[in-house]
DNA sequence: ACGCCCGGTCGACATTGTCGACCCACATCA
DNA sequence: TGATGTGGGTCGACAATGTCGACCGGGCGT
C-alpha cells in the first residue's frame, strides 16, 4: 500500500485548518477552503467530532478544534524524552540568568517550543509550550539551522519575513551568521525577531552525538547584552545547560 | 452516510493507545492492541507520521506521539473563549488566594485542567494545563458533577477509584455531596485526592446560564482550612473569581 | 413572504482502505 | 557460523468503504 490514507490527510488538513484560522469555521468554509465535497467534509468533521478533536458550537454550528488535542498534546510533553532531561536544567538555567529559559526542537518548518520556564520575577508571563518560532531570526532556530541538516534545509524553504528593522532576510549573511555560529558553538538574536527582545541557544546533543535541539534563554537586549554583544556570563550558563543536557541523554563528556 | 469514517476511528484509537502507554510501541504491539492486520495498522501509522502525529524512533522503528499533537493542542488553547476569559481572573485568584488556580472544563469521564496558575511563591512547580483530573473525588469534578449534568451522568459511568482513605465511592454519599455543593454553591475536596490536599471551587456559567467549566484552588490542607473547614476568605475569593469570569462570558450579574 | 445561505442527509458509484501472505534485516542462540 | 524467531515493512486482490453531487429543512436578512 504505497498511498498515504487519504480520508486520513485530509482529516489532518482540517485540524491544520482550524488551528490557522482564529476563529470557528462553518461546515462550507471548511469544504470550499480544501476543495472538498460538503458531505466528505461533514462525514470526516462528524468523526473528528465524535472522537474530540474537534468541538461544535451549538448554536452557530460552527467547528473549531477539541479538547482532546489538548491531552494527546500534553501525553506528547509526558513521553517526550529531551523535555523530560531538560526540566531540572533549564530550571536552573532561568535561575542564575534571572531570564526565560526555552527549549525547542525542529518541527516543520520552525521551532516548537516544548518547555519554558518563566523569567524568575513576579511579573505576569504567558506560557509558551506548544507556541512555533521562526528559524531564521532567533537564537534557537539559528543553532538549529547550524547543526542539524534536516533544519538547515528547512529554513532555506521557510519564509524570510523580515520582522524588525534588524531581520536577516538574505540567504547569503544568513549562511555567514550560521558559519559564525558553527565556530562558536552557540548563536544569538539581537532584535531581529521582537525590538527590543534578544536570545542566546546552544546545541543540545543526543546519545549520537546528533543534535536533537536547543535550549536559550530570551530577555530585554538591555540585560541580556553589554557594549560588546551578548554578556559572556549569559552564553557560559547557556552552554552549560545545553551540556548539561545532551549528558543526560547519554552524550558523554565534551 | 450514516457510520463514522472507519479509518479516523482507528487513527484515533491509537493515537489514544500511544498516549496511554507510557513508552513507545511497536507497530505489531499496536496492531495486537486494537485487533487490527499489521498492513492496515502500518498505513495508518505512516500517514499520522507523515502528519506529524506520530514519530519514529529511527532505530528501535517504535512509535510515539509527534509534535503536531502539542502544536493543534495549543492552538486549541488560544481559541478557548473560556479560557481566554478567565486569564486574567484566575491570575488575581492565585494572588489573592496564595494558592495556585485551577480552570476546568468536562471533557469525556473527567476534568481536562485548561488553566493553571502556579501558586505565587518560588517553589517548583509543575504546569497541568491538559491533564486530566477525576470527577469523584476533585473540587473541580464535584462541581462540574453537580451543575453539569451531561457531567454528572458521565460521574455515574467512571471509574470509582479511591485514591485516599478519604475518597467517597459510595453513590448515594456522593449525592448527598454534590446536592450540599448545589445548595451552597461550591464544592470542596478535603484529603480526597491527595493526602494532605485540599481544593475548593466554583461553577463557571456562560451567557445562556449554562455551567461550562469551574475555577479553584488547591493547597495544603493546613492552609486551605481552618477548625471549621475550608476558610471562608478562600470560598468568597473562589466564588468572586467564579462569578467574573461568568460575568465576561457575558453570563450577567447574579 | 420570499429567497438565499448554511448545516445536514441520502444513495449510487468506484475509489480506497483493508486483509493476510510474503519479504528482509537483525539479533539470538546453539 | 548457520539456524531461527521476531519485528518492521511491502504486495496485490477484493470488496468494503469513503466520496461525490443532488437533495432537504430551517434560520435570517431583505
Amino acid at each position: 500500500m504505497p498511498g498515504p490514507i487519504q480520508s486520513l490527510e485530509r482529516a489532518a488538513a482540517i485540524l491544520r485548518l482550524l488551528a490557522g484560522g482564529e476563529r470557528r469555521l462553518g461546515l462550507s468554509d471548511v469544504a470550499s477552503s480544501l476543495g472538498l465535497a460538503k458531505g466528505t467534509t461533514h462525514g470526516i468533521l462528524r468523526t473528528l467530532q465524535q472522537e474530540g478533536f474537534v468541538e461544535q458550537d451549538p448554536v452557530s454550528g460552527k467547528y473549531q478544534l477539541g479538547a482532546e488535542l489538548l491531552r494527546l498534546g500534553n501525553s506528547y510533553l509526558d513521553v517526550h524524552e529531551l523535555r523530560a532531561r531538560a526540566l531540572v536544567w533549564t530550571d536552573d538555567l532561568a535561575r542564575s540568568s534571572g531570564e526565560a529559559a526555552y527549549l525547542g526542537v525542529l518541527h516543520q518548518q520552525g521551532v516548537l517550543i516544548v518547555h519554558h520556564v518563566f523569567r524568575p520575577d513576579d511579573s505576569r508571563q504567558v506560557l509558551e509550550v506548544g507556541a512555533m518560532q521562526p528559524l531564521h531570526c532567533t537564537a534557537l532556530g539559528k543553532v538549529l539551522s547550524a547543526f542539524d541538516p534536516v533544519a538547515h534545509s528547512e529554513a532555506a524553504e521557510a519564509e524570510w519575513t523580515a520582522l524588525t528593522a534588524r531581520t536577516l532576510t538574505d540567504p547569503a549573511l544568513f549562511e555567514e551568521e550560521l558559519a559564525l555560529v558553527r565556530a562558536r558553538g552557540w548563536g544569538a538574536d539581537l532584535e531581529e525577531t521582537w525590538d527590543g527582545v534578544a536570545s542566546v541557544a546552544a546545541p543540545v546533543y543526543d546519545r549520537r552525538r546528533m543534535p536533537v535541539g536547543a535550549v536559550g534563554v530570551t530577555g530585554a537586549v538591555e540585560r541580556v547584552c553589554d557594549a560588546e554583544g551578548v554578556r559572556s556570563r549569559l552564553v557560559a550558563a547557556v552552554r552549560d545547560c545545553a551540556r548539561a543536557v545532551s549528558r543526560d541523554l547519554g552524550a558523554g563528556r565534551f
